[in-house]
DNA sequence: TCAATATACTGAAACGTTACAGATGCCAAT
DNA sequence: ATTGGCATCTGTAACGTTTCAGTATATTGA
């Protein structure tokens, strides 16, 4: 009993999807050649080339992913680290979607690599690097010393930080000003005679809590402020923690004038706390925020804000991985956005 | 300029990265064998099998994804399909969440494939399809007459949609009930003695625009309330769009006294928009909104909100996928979440 | 006793790609 | 004529996996 279709090399008839066998055929070249002359390889006659390119361009030819990446190596992917539950919401989505548009231009998938809770943040990189999963990676949540950039440093794995780090190693990174951010809102505030102000920080632990901190720092002694302390909080607390807090201090003697709040999210939960302590914001309390989207204003119209862009920083992120997977110096691919200046959200006129 | 390692079939010494031939060399038995007992074949003895996966533990071995790939067409990619500009933000990172949470127990990676404005929502699908790039897909903003769906299905892709479908098709689905939503929002707000309602409806095309519709007409005509029409918007428009919008509404002498809202972000806006018009929530007109995320009570207290969770949906959808790939029966992977009820952000006694 | 059958294992081939090491033919220089 | 160089093309092997078609060895049935 003979096999139906032996289709071992039936050149003839319909494959599910050509390859470079397909195209072999077609051209009645060899697959090397075509292989080459996909690849505008300079060893290949020009009249060659724009003829397998034309027929790979007409039957709609895509490489097998898999097999370039067996064959190869190369992954043509991504991977984007994220922390499933500490990172902040609308912040993922925007990274996300810079990433994306960016990509969306390229080979490369955009792949989600997640970490939990009470997981070590080492763990989904030590896979990627030991797997081979993703050509380059994208991280958030940097740290002064962060393990996860030594170690991809360290295995030749591609990657840009959202954050700086602070280890004298060099490597891509994007990340907003958090010390401009912090002196110009000290300022800001100060220039509205307030003078005892209060920060609310990110977590400690991380780059730009430090970046934040000394910015907050230097503005004060700049412009004769003062402190209230504020860093039993930080921006990764919950919305409830922040806002009771927050009532406590406003319920003290000696209490802020000013806030400095590293997060949309937790000033509302701020300027809840303000409210429940009976007191009234633009009043008794000035509050500069930073946003991601413009929504504050719709909340209470006296709120000061500062724009962080998390979609530029998305695409910018991507660049700078593709760009040191394509040979670029890892140092040329770091980007510092400095802050669009304390915007009041309604003319002082009106209010 | 010297190579590598030529390492040929070196046995020997340190491969980059163990492979099925590693364990047979040091198991001494042949590849098949040890690929057979990886996975449990029945015609492996008992010891061998324990003894392959003993080592295969020891020394770390992960299958090689391009290799499984590119052999059996399997990708272990699950692919969530995205549209760039369109998608509200915090829902995305909440179901991108609640996949990767389910996903991460299994051998699963999570590609974002996006489209964006002026694209085709077919391209993705067709890439995915025809690229083979993913085993299951997740899709969202579905329609009652969905092409996406009915091509994969006719493809013999798995997928599931965030939201149903209305074509007399059966596939898996994760859908939030937004015709109860309607309805007991309505109720809500009649048993207020509020008889002039507005609803800002998702946007037209989708679903759950019609069920929204629907639920919202049913409960009028059961509580004898009127609708007020405000149909120009929907959630897709812009902050300032619908701000307006409701301004000039609420400006007329007939004026809703209530509003459903399909979205949190635009609740803000019609808040505003009301307040614009000089008008009070909580006096002059209530408002029920969804919300995916616990903010809306720091906005007003007065707001009354139904709770949508897109983690859970996230959750829902990645097993549904895994259960078609796994050979269940699509019918069978459907889900309808009933609102837990409008929810009063402060007590009547205290506002 | 011999064959049939089950058990436990194995080599070779194939998936689609690229790199290596040639082929082949042609032309200019010797 | 021979050599060398150049331009253009080609076959084979390999990446790591699974599947097909076996091969031994032991076990059973008559």
């Amino acid at each position: 009993m003979d096999r139906q279709r032996t289709d071992k090399n039936e050149e003839t008839s319909a494959q599910g999807r050509p390859t470079l066998k397909t195209l072999a055929f077609m051209t009645g070249l060899g697959v090397t050649t075509v292989s080459r002359a996909l690849k505008d390889a300079p060893e290949i006659g020009a009249e060659t080339r724009r003829r397998v390119q034309l027929v790979a361009k007409q039957i709609g030819y895509r490489p097998n992913r898999a097999g370039v990446r067996l064959r190869t190596g190369r992954t043509n992917v991504i991977s984007l680290v994220l922390n499933t539950d500490r990172e902040i919401m609308s912040f993922v989505s925007d990274i996300i979607y810079g990433v994306s548009e960016v990509l969306a231009e390229t080979p490369y998938h955009l792949i989600v690599t997640p970490y939990s809770r009470s997981q070590d943040p080492m763990e989904p990189i030590r896979y990627l690097v030991e797997t081979g999963s993703a050509d380059g990676v994208i991280i958030s949540r940097t740290q002064p010393n962060d393990p996860r950039a030594r170690y991809m440093l360290e295995h030749g794995m591609p990657f840009a930080t959202h954050g700086r780090t602070d280890m004298g190693l060099v490597h891509p990174y994007h990340d907003f000003d958090n010390h401009a951010f912090a002196m110009e809102a000290v300022r800001r505030l100060a220039s509205m005679g307030r003078r005892r102000l209060a920060l609310l920080s990110p977590p400690p632990g991380l780059t730009y809590y430090g970046h934040t901190l000394n910015g907050f720092a230097d503005a004060l002694s700049e412009v004769d402020a003062n402190e209230i302390p504020f860093n039993t909080v930080s921006i990764d607390h919950t919305i409830e923690q922040i806002r009771m807090r927050t009532a406590q201090v406003m319920r003290r003697d000696v209490r802020p004038d000013g806030f400095v709040s590293s997060a949309a999210a937790a000033t509302l939960a701020i300027v809840a706390g303000i409210e429940d302590a009976g007191l009234k914001l633009g009043r008794d309390v000035d509050v500069v925020s930073k946003q991601s989207s413009d929504l504050l204003h719709l909340f209470r119209p006296e709120l000061l804000v500062v724009n962080e862009n998390f979609r530029l920083a998305g695409s910018d992120l991507a660049r700078s991985v593709l760009g040191w997977i394509g040979g670029a110096a890892p140092g040329s691919l770091q980007s510092l956005v400095v802050a669009s200046g304390v915007q009041a959200l309604t003319q002082p006129l009106l209010a």
